[in-house]
DNA sequence: GTCTATAAGGTGATAGAC
DNA sequence: GTCTATCACCTTATAGAC
């Protein structure tokens, strides 16, 4: 691994864990194991470094599943494939949407560049939502709200732990992660059946 | 409004907006109209006026129903009731969320002392749902993650809004706002719908 | 109680030796 | 490329006049 290497991986932690505000440059540097100079030798300064990091961290958040989504023509086989696979991407990588979301509450105009640089993740999924809606095979529903909803259910549980686990579990560690444990399940129960699609259990 | 008055007002805003780490004494005092000394002649600290602020900020937080919920004992009437009356407030405090979370997040002990004192805000519904589910008015559903999935539901949309807004909206503030608008109708839909409890509409 | 002035320590960034 | 030393500025907090 190059120096180059060490310092994006020690400040990808760093601001993921602390944000923009709460990361020193000296603690990235520890983190690195270099001197802080070198940072500012690499990166020229601690706003040149957040952007790399925040874009890259955005990109990751953004599921990209056209692969995938050539192969799936049915919704509740869609759902049935997303749910797990994103609800484990959250799990592995907990602190990713409260970065994104913080930052960009901080600063909206962050997104603007990459907004614009992103595609809209959704084309085909929209189009197999409408198509559902018309067939009648769900209940009339907005393919945003569809969609904001799965995120909703995936995303919070683990954005929000220290206050579900305080207030919901009674800082009951192991409560909060039994019901982690089964959370991909329930999101699919909850998700079919909010748009009235019979599950094929 | 006492000096103390217009300190905790100010700093109310600025911490909630900006954080601990984001927010400076100097713009609390700019805020309240007074001198940066007078801050911690009647806050010891920064991390003391902070403290002051979250504990009431959290407490606001926990919706606190116990007279309204002597009244209702339907699951239906319950959800009809709420969802409306806390997307409401959460509307009007469209950044408290994101301000515990990120809190919480950075230094969860805080939710030691809090939480230990905050009374449990939901035995009555917890009931509510157990009895629905035993006289099979709805699916089997853990109380937790029905409580869970309902907070979820509402507070996501607001707490994520840049990133919904820039992603799925592509920066049309317009939809966005008319995505919300009806975000109370849709939530009460899909809850009710998420557990087979047919609408009275 | 409220202010100005200032201490004390941190923080991003650069200069310059190697 | 990598380091030590240092600058310039910011931020919390306090001292002391009024």
């Amino acid at each position: 691994m190059t120096t180059e290497e060490h310092i994006i991986k020690a400040a990808r932690e760093v601001f993921i864990r602390k944000g923009f505000q709460g990361t020193k440059m000296q603690e990235i540097a520890d983190e690195a194991g270099i001197n802080k100079a070198l940072l500012h030798y690499y990166f020229r300064s601690k706003e040149k470094l957040f952007e790399q990091i925040f874009a890259e961290a955005f990109g990751q958040l953004i599921p990209t599943l056209s692969q995938k989504l050539d192969e799936i023509t049915e919704l509740e086989t869609f759902i049935r494939f997303f749910v797990p696979f994103y609800t484990n991407f959250i799990q592995k990588n907990p602190h990713l949407p409260q970065f994104i979301i913080h930052e960009l509450s901080q600063n909206p105009d962050r997104i603007r560049s990459l907004a614009a640089a992103q595609v809209f993740p959704f084309p085909k999924l929209s189009r197999m939502i409408t198509q559902a809606v018309t067939e009648k095979k769900i209940r009339p529903i907005e393919t945003d709200s569809l969609i904001i909803n799965i995120m909703a259910l995936i995303i919070f549980p683990i954005v929000a732990k220290p206050m579900i686990e305080g207030v919901i579990f009674r800082q009951n560690t192991a409560a909060y992660q039994n019901f982690m444990a089964k959370r991909s399940e329930e999101v699919i129960e909850t998700i079919l059946n909010s748009i009235n699609l019979q599950t094929n259990k």
